[in-house]
DNA sequence: TCGTTGAATGCACACGTGTGCATTGCCTTG
DNA sequence: CAAGGCAATGCACACGTGTGCATTCAACGA
């Protein structure tokens, strides 16, 4: 019926029907501008065989008709959006929605526009990704769950880039962003040495993930020495979410014998270990770090809060998503990179918990 | 040169060029089946016109062929799309993160996208809105910030739907909707009245906001009997910014003489209440609630958790999710609706700071 | 004066889809 | 048996833009 209403619209060149609402287009504002379509586009594109004189006109024009480009009509011709796919899984863990605020900031900086892909469930990861390739996106950004590697084949074909970011690596073609959960786990290994507590412990959510994995690995290998001369002993705590409630919960049960639990515990994420705090001192009535010593991973920015306070490994969400998005333009640009692993450094932010 | 690729390749119903990558259009899968590219279209669209027998065969051959239809022309065809722009500023409010999660939600469940601007320049709130219509957006979600008036008036035109969260609605033909202010104030009122302290503040962040200033309104209205009659005071409170840290200084500093300041405030919102907290128990040593009652607003997840267990006024986002992307299916459907502004009710959330 | 050059602009096609209308073929009914 | 109706499908146009190529026109040198 939108078609039926339409074609008693003249056609090109026409005088539009003022009844009927209608949106304005280049090919209005060529006839207004006394110019072709052509020109209108090349106008707006910058492009420079266009005459000073002209371009000023039709630029007027433009504005004065309140000319907005449809970027859908672009898009169709030239096969690109200017949108980047965002792969995530709700918004409910801090560190990836400081991530998640910092990349749609410098996504929008670089000109183009954020479409976000909830996916609730891991093995819908594939077909959404996929769902992504019908809106034309220029690029994509992983942030949550593991794609199945074999739909990497589709973004190759298409040449549409893909960037995981803190994610287990294993999609064809695609970038791979990590923080340096090797040495992260090393600075809190050498940190909790250093209090001279002898119990240690590692927390992470049950079945683990990539990043956990591997900062809990890499920490009790350096405490491997001590465990080798008995001076001190390990244990891997485990807890059913990866955040605020599984870190409580799981220290309660784990911390009920204080005396015996594990005193020096490093935490897979800052999320968890605000629950442990939390469960150690208002659930067990223990004193942090007289007590136990806790060490988280992210710097959250309640781990800066007074109630908490606590002594975290940091990677910047900041320099993270600027690496993700010039990683990104780079390969829009087609740049022919190397590498296709980078690695963010870390720090150990030192506050009271430890 | 993309159009030199395709320029030898043959035109409608001839084989595709095998050599260079090739995307599966609806006219590979129509010569594949045996049909017109028409039937292919009606076929995935549901049409009941076509036979039982085509409907199975196209669908396999679209399956196999790794069909994947492109919204970006169908959009071009039917001019809307099926994304959703998202209006916000950043997700450094916990409150508008929680909603914004499950509006995203809500809005996939929908069958449709959600398109993120993100509009850190109060300025510029216009014209990124304006944006959103060279997509070709099937409705809007403002979540931030207060678009001038007469953008809505673009949208009428287009028969975009708009809908404006928690904000002071001035928007041509827009629907609002807000939680109870009016009534959020009230609980707070009544509840810190009923604990016995006499000197009564309300902090907000500097020249308010819509939603604080109502809340605050209502609340010092409340507590006009007793101010009448002299049993209590009460003092308007600032803090620069209306996050933690904006509720931490301006605590640091109003509470200085503890004797003297207000012991029985609302905060406009549970984040400004977070900073309060901890710049009253760590940085001045009072005690909750025994020296200072506090409530909030929102219940945010950090509200619950030990570490401040804060008496608050709750609104639920999943509702407000629920009812923004109803009230956007009614309007895109072409409901008739009188009414253009709902409200969500909300309650008190008893916990340890009062 | 005429051919050449280069700048500026118009023409026409393509992108992939939805849909009104025409067409085909089969079945029902008088 | 003929006519009409209905179900199923194809044809062709439209959506708004970018861009290769052709065209126009003025300037300039021989």
């Amino acid at each position: 019926m939108s078609k039926a209403e339409h074609k008693p619209a003249t056609r090109d060149g026409a005088e539009p029907g003022r009844d009927v609402q209608h949106i304005v287009t280049s090919a209005d504002v060529a006839r207004e501008a006394g110019v072709s379509r052509s020109t209108v586009s090349r106008c707006l594109s910058g492009d420079r065989r266009i005459s000073d004189a002209t371009r000023k006109r039709v630029q007027e024009t433009a504005n004065q008709l309140g000319y907005q480009i449809n970027k859908i009509a672009r898009s169709m011709n030239t096969r690109k959006s200017d949108l980047i796919g965002l792969v995530t899984s709700g918004l409910s863990d801090p560190f990836r929605v400081e991530f998640l605020d910092k990349l749609i900031f410098a996504i929008q900086q670089s000109g183009y526009r954020p479409l976000v892909i909830d996916v609730s469930d891991p093995a819908q990861m594939g077909t959404s990704m996929m769902h992504l390739l019908q809106y034309q996106v220029a690029g994509v950004v992983v942030t949550s769950g593991s794609p199945p590697p074999e739909v990497g084949v589709h973004f190759l074909k298409r040449n549409v880039p893909v960037v995981l970011v803190n994610r287990a690596g294993r999609l064809d073609g695609a970038d791979v962003i990590n923080c340096d959960n090797v040495r992260g786990g090393e600075l809190a290994a050498d940190l909790l040495l250093g209090t001279g507590k002898t119990r240690f412990g590692f927390l992470n959510v049950k079945g683990g993930t990539f990043s956990g994995n591997v900062r809990g690995e890499t920490f009790v290998s350096r405490l491997a020495p001590g465990l080798a001369n008995g001076d001190i002993s390990f244990t891997p705590l485990v807890c059913d979410s990866a955040d605020y409630d599984g870190g409580f919960n799981a220290a309660v049960k784990f911390l009920a014998q204080p005396e015996t639990a594990p005193n020096a515990i490093f935490c897979a994420k800052d999320h968890i270990a605000l629950g442990l705090l939390d469960a150690a001192r208002f659930e067990l009535g223990l004193r942090v770090p007289e007590d136990i010593a806790v060490v988280g991973f992210d710097d959250i920015a309640a781990a800066r809060q007074g109630a908490y306070q606590l002594t975290t490994v940091r990677q910047s969400a900041t320099k993270l998503a600027e690496m993700t998005v010039d990683r990104l333009r780079q390969r829009i640009r087609g740049d022919n990179l190397a590498d296709q692993r980078l690695i963010l450094s870390v720090e150990m932010a030192r506050r009271r918990t430890v």
